[in-house]
DNA sequence: CTGTGAGCC
DNA sequence: GGCTCACAG
């Protein structure tokens, strides 16, 4: 009789650990997809086009025809932000299909006219070496206009990652749509490398959820943008290319929320943000 | 690897 | 000036 006062602490113990080991193992890996998986992207080698790679750091649609993420999802709260270098140790990615010929090395971007671009940026990933590393995968990156990717877009990661100091946590999703961008050579390239497709827009999602309210209901706060892939992209700032998601959907042909419920995701896919920006006045246009 | 540059706070 | 996005050699 003596043994079973043991058992009931154990059972507990054993459950605890069970329901845990997801956390445990994978870290916040599964935060990563949790809005949605926008293109319906599988881990099927016959999926090249639209070929799902989980990491622990970032979740992405890789299309082997493009060469580039169709989009990249992550999330960032501030335990992701921590204090390690910038590791630029820029890679190909050998997680991809052993049967896949043409993999992306940093040698295809060079002298082209466009940045390699990340994705998920190195700025979100800097509480471990590992974490940083991760985000200098060539399947991170996408031939990005350097005034686009180094100002523009730099300016809305920077802001959200002021959100996330603000105390909110943010899953984002970005990606690229069309083909053909002007980079520093000041014309319009298709392709660059050994046949890297140029994307003509890059577009980002974030929805913006409180920590200590961390619920998504139809006041959520949530920023899209579209943007040209261009130089004269920085004649304005990002958030002069604020959109709805019901735009990007179109323009797409993804279904962007799709774990959220469908009133509530009626809703925020129709929003367009307004919220004024460091108290600088909004260019209308 | 080091050095350089542009933009922004 | 310091920080962060990069580039070239």
């Amino acid at each position: 009789m003596k043994q079973r006062r043991y058992l009931v602490p154990l059972f507990y113990c054993v459950t605890v650990i069970i329901l845990l080991l997801p956390s445990i193992l994978f870290g916040q890996s599964d935060k990563n997809l949790k809005l949605g998986n926008p293109s319906n992207a599988k881990a099927d080698t016959t999926m090249h086009d639209n070929y799902l790679m989980e990491k622990p750091q970032y979740c992405l649609s890789y299309n082997n025809t493009k060469h580039i993420p169709n989009w990249v999802s992550w999330h960032v709260d501030s335990t992701d932000l921590g204090k390690k270098d910038r590791q630029n140790d820029f890679r190909a990615d050998n997680s991809l299909p052993a049967t896949w010929y043409h993999v992306v090395t940093p040698k295809d971007y060079k002298n082209s006219g466009f940045d390699k671009g990340h994705q998920c940026p190195s700025g979100d990933r800097t509480n471990s070496v590992v974490n940083n590393s991760a985000t200098f995968l060539m399947t991170n990156m996408i031939p990005q206009a350097p005034k686009n990717n180094q100002q523009t877009w730099k300016g809305l990661e920077d802001y959200s990652r002021s959100l996330v100091k603000q105390g909110n946590e943010l899953y984002i999703i970005c990606g690229i749509c069309g083909q053909g961008g002007i980079g520093s050579k000041n014309k319009t390239d298709m392709v660059i490398g050994s046949g890297v497709v140029v994307p003509a827009q890059t577009w980002k999602i974030i929805v913006v959820v409180p920590v200590k309210n961390p619920q998504i209901d139809t006041s959520t706060r949530i920023i899209t943008v579209l943007m040209p892939n261009t130089q004269d992209c920085a004649k304005q700032p990002w958030y002069n290319y604020r959109t709805s998601i019901d735009s990007l959907e179109q323009l797409t042909g993804y279904n962007f929320l799709s774990n959220i419920p469908i009133d509530i995701q009626k809703t925020l896919e129709a929003k367009i943000d307004t919220l004024p920006i460091k108290n600088k006045t909004i260019i209308n246009q």
